[in-house]
DNA sequence: AATTAAAACTGTAATTAGTACAATTCTGAA
DNA sequence: TTCAGAATTGTACTAATTACAGTTTTAATT
């Protein structure tokens, strides 16, 4: 199910940001994939739709989105860095095959690890790196 | 303790990597420091001891170190690629105050998770992002 | 010790992701 | 309608990393 403009207009308003259609547009994308786009990516596929956006606005966007927590940014290798809209927790397997990202079950008790004296974590990344069903077999 | 020269030298023959004076100096830096340099700093560092070595030299030597599993590739942000010699399995805490990246403990469990059919996974990485103890208190 | 082929190293040039910034456009309140 | 602030745009720039060609080193063989 696809989120409505509306609906994505008050994801934003609900979290300080406001609604432009630029924005709009990014993170309706954001949702409805779960394909941990780079940046360029979402760039050129939104170009279609709204050919006089910028590279600069995605970019620009997508820190602002990640800054306020309404979405989540990818290091999973040295390349790119893409980005997730995480509708649940979730770990990310990378597959060094194929390179894509898929996304996999958070394992339990990861958030609870006993961390220094006067640490305190406001997230947590769990990357798993190997080969995906489809490198595997090929 | 610092590793001699030839423990170094054995390390990196395990693997079948061709023991030169400049892997010997870029392994032995990594083994002892907890600083998780970039490849930048490791070239401004050994650049001291061996005036002759290049930036392109660093950066294929730690892409060998990495492919034959000696050092791990430390991604916690969309910065520079950090390296790792892991003495024993950790996770990481990136500080995003002082963008410090400190060894915490691996959480139990995280290995062994359940991953899709047929996916395969090789290393595992868990981030935690946050303040440390410093940043925190300032 | 001399020869030599392969491997490793070096330095420069190129590539790529991402940011800075100034100019333009849009938006919504007065 | 006016106008100020916010957002967007496009270009120029920076920084990390890689490609590549030429040089040096290494180590085996004569």
């Amino acid at each position: 199910m696809k989120a409505s403009p509306a609906e994505i207009t008050d994801i934003l308003r609900c979290h300080g940001v406001n609604p432009s259609s630029q924005r709009i547009a990014i993170l309706g994308y954001l949702m409805q994939t779960r394909e941990h786009p780079t940046a360029d990516c979402i760039y050129r596929d939104l170009l279609a739709d709204k050919p006089t956006l910028s590279r600069t606005t995605v970019y620009s966007t997508l820190n602002l989105l990640v800054d306020c927590g309404v979405v989540s940014a990818v290091d999973v290798d040295g390349e790119s860095r893409r980005y997730d809209y995480p509708l649940t927790p979730h770990a990310h397997f990378h597959c060094t095959g194929c390179q894509k990202v898929f996304d996999v079950d958070m394992p339990v008790g990861v958030e609870s690890v006993m961390l220094p004296q006067g640490f305190t974590a406001k997230s947590t990344s769990v990357y798993y790196h190997g080969f995906c069903r489809d490198c595997m077999e090929n």
